[in-house]
DNA sequence: TTTTGGGG
């Protein structure tokens, strides 16, 4: 269930060529000898009203449902767009909210119309007739008939990333500034504006109280693997102590990741779920990915804050948490065990980070014997050595491991390790005692081994900020809370 | 080849 390819572009010359064989819905109206340019693009407010004439335009996507189907053959895209002449309301004098034009594609097979996932990118549409609905403007295409849309995306030049209806489309020279223009006022739009203004969403702090469906815009704090098929969304808008989750399907929306702001259209209030708060989709609901460097992102990433751990989200209510994480990792988002083990190696995303929050369970500590957690490190062959039979404490370090699991990596048989090693001082407060020998500190043992008897206990979960280091991941910043 | 449904 993805977007159709992008197929091999079609050169104008051939598209041309193309006609007089197989008429194409997206060949050109009757060029005027001499006029290069096939299609005149319409400013989104300038279009004239009372014609009915088809317009051809560009717009950035502000807004869009998931293609979903109506009744026995149809199949309807609506979205949000916005160009340089429309969108906002104070070029009418009516306030900062945002304004805009919809955009109703309907289509006959599903896989004919757009998959948006990103606020920002910029969508072209041919034979779209306008009219009045609501007092919006709206453009109406239908696809099955002779109209025709591309998608192109924000980030990237040209019209190489493209998706479009039809097998073919043609993209005119002169459109490269076209879109080349549309694609930077955008950024600048997005980088000056909220783009989606206030009234276009609720704040999740108001979320129980809504009689019908509404929009949110939120921070995904993590992307929670449920099982093969499903994630679930851990949202925080900073409006209120609670987290929200939503489940979201993997084939679905698999672009969504840790750390978005996301625009979520038409969600419902799950009044059945008692334990936890819990938003509904729809079939025409989507999961819209905000600009990461957009003013909205920025702001709504600002608002929202520390992940608080949810105990009854990770493995019941009755979880016990141990640690802490420093404040400086306010908002870090949560990673499970299977992105940094196993999804680090195809995803990028992932890829490109190297501290993460994670929490786990611990199913073993190494060394088993507790007077071994600590060496003394000889920092030239970078060697820890026991301390058994010495005396003193020479440059004492912690070099212990945790075997853990999580939610994610239950049904696995592996088990994940990660490192308190302390000898460049990640970690060093961990345990709320200086790493010493233990074989003549009787008090620190004692107290690691009720530590040790509390992190392996049934039910005892570890909240980690890790480092990943040549592969291995170092809790650092992260200390024992009890 | 169409007049749909559009915040569904």
């Amino acid at each position: 269930m993805s977007s159709t390819a992008p197929a091999a572009v079609a050169a104008p010359k051939k598209a041309r060529a193309a006609k007089k064989a197989t008429p194409s819905k997206d060949a050109a109206p009757k060029a005027k000898r001499g006029e290069s340019q096939r299609y005149k693009y319409s400013e989104l407010n300038k279009a004239s009203l009372t014609s009915g004439e088809a317009q051809h335009i560009y717009g950035v996507i502000i807004d869009a449902t998931f293609p979903y189907k109506t009744n026995q053959d149809r199949y309807i895209c609506s979205l949000k767009i916005v160009d340089p002449s429309l969108y906002i309301k104070s070029q009418k004098g009516t306030g900062d909210s945002s304004d805009f034009a919809t955009v109703v594609l309907y289509a006959k097979r599903f896989e004919d119309l757009p998959i948006i996932t990103r606020l920002g990118d910029i969508i072209r549409v041919h034979r779209a007739t306008l009219r009045l609905y609501n007092g919006q403007r709206q453009f109406n295409a239908n696809i099955f008939y002779n109209s025709s849309w591309a998608v192109f995306p924000q980030e990237g030049a040209g019209h190489g990333g493209a998706s479009h209806s039809g097998k073919n489309y043609s993209f005119e020279k002169s459109e490269d500034a076209t879109l080349a223009n549309i694609r930077k006022w955008a950024q600048g739009y997005f980088q000056q504006y909220n783009v989606v203004s206030s009234d276009l969403y609720v704040p999740l702090a108001k979320a129980a109280g809504q009689k019908s469906d509404f929009d949110v815009v939120a921070k995904v704090n993590q992307v929670f693997e449920l099982d093969e098929y499903t994630n679930e969304l851990r949202l925080r808008d900073g409006s209120g102590a609670q987290t929200w989750n939503v489940l979201a399907l993997k084939l679905k929306f698999p672009n969504v990741h840790a750390g978005d702001v996301v625009r979520i259209r038409s969600a419902t209030y799950d009044e059945t779920s008692t334990q936890k708060k819990v938003l509904l989709l729809s079939h025409y609901s989507n999961i819209l990915t905000v600009p990461a460097n957009s003013k909205l992102a920025k702001e709504v990433k600002a608002k929202a804050g520390d992940e608080k751990l949810d105990k009854a989200a990770i493995n019941g209510v009755n979880a016990t948490v141990l640690t802490e994480v420093d404040k400086k990792h306010a908002g870090l988002p949560v990673h499970s065990l299977l992105d940094l083990f196993h999804n680090i190696e195809t995803d990028k995303e992932i890829q490109s980070k190297d501290t993460f929050r994670t929490q786990f369970y611990v199913t073993k500590i190494e060394s088993a014997d507790v007077k071994e957690w600590t060496k003394s490190y000889d920092k030239k062959t970078k060697k820890g050595a026991s301390f058994k039979g010495q005396k003193g404490n020479a440059n004492a370090i912690y070099q212990v491991q945790f075997l853990v699991k999580d939610v994610s990596t239950q049904f696995n048989s592996n088990t994940y390790k990660v490192l308190l090693y302390t000898h460049d001082g990640l970690g060093a407060n961990f345990f709320n005692t200086p790493a010493d020998n233990l074989y003549t500190n009787d008090k620190a043992a004692k107290k690691l081994q009720e530590y040790s008897g509390l992190l392996t206990k049934f039910n005892s979960w570890v909240d980690a900020v890790v480092e990943r280091r040549n592969g291995f991941y170092f809790i650092k910043d992260t200390k024992i809370a009890f």
